[in-house]
DNA sequence: ATGCGTGCAAACGATTTGCAACTTG
DNA sequence: CAAGTTGCAAATCGTTTGCACGCAT
């Protein structure tokens, strides 16, 4: 995989967030450094980060994916009402999910995703 | 919410399987009873039952969403190889989720999703 | 020089919507 | 009869792809 300007400003720009942003988002506030940025490079090179295990994509409560830099272990928090993505540290017991697999499955990674309300719009 | 013969077969056929299939899949099975049942209703079936309850809507390894009418306490692992969704039994321990919710956040469900590879990929 | 990465516009695929006809209560 | 539901086709929207050009190695 070759170097490219998009693609460095891209993880760092995920890097710096807490955000969980969208393809639309990352376009949107990278315009500023990259005027002719297009949105279809930055999706290709979040696929390409997700390939490589820099980046994860969450499926959030709309229909638009989201995506993350940070890779350690941690879970997701979704907010029902403005959907909101927060993270979330609770680490499952890896023993007991192993247990509860079908039989013959291996596993390799699993997300957590917990939806509710968050503290804004509960006021 | 009216009575709709399509909506009863809908979630008939949902109750009935452990495939979690997609809407095109509940619709092509579902022609064969109803030949002019058309996929917009089993969307709009689909939604209805989800915000009823009565049905569950999973978010596949590919981009079409699934469909579990299901709802006991219970989660998925997905195959990154077939896409095939098995049922996990694995149940979290509540108190524990609790603790970890970011402050103020108020949670009403949650969904764990396991990737890994099934039995017959594993072959 | 060769191939990888880009921007653009067009294509794609899953899901939703507007509408007129038909059921349901 | 009023409101909810349907089938159809068209619209929408997130995401991907083909292409010609430019940059990395």
């Amino acid at each position: 995989m070759n170097y490219s300007v998009q693609r460095e400003l891209i993880l760092d720009y995920l890097k710096n967030t807490k955000e969980h942003p969208t393809a639309e988002r990352i376009y949107s506030d990278l315009k500023e450094k990259l005027p002719n940025l297009s949105l279809a490079t930055v999706y290709r090179n979040c696929n390409k980060l997700c390939e490589t295990g820099q980046v994860i994509r969450l499926k959030s409560e709309g229909k638009t994916d989201r995506f993350d830099a940070d890779i350690s272990d941690h879970q997701h928090f979704i907010c029902t009402s403005c959907g909101k993505v927060l993270d979330l540290f609770y680490i499952l017991p890896d023993e007991y999910v192993e247990k509860s697999l079908p039989k013959g499955c291996k596993k390799s990674l699993y997300q957590l995703y917990v939806y509710g309300v968050c503290d804004s719009c509960n006021k």
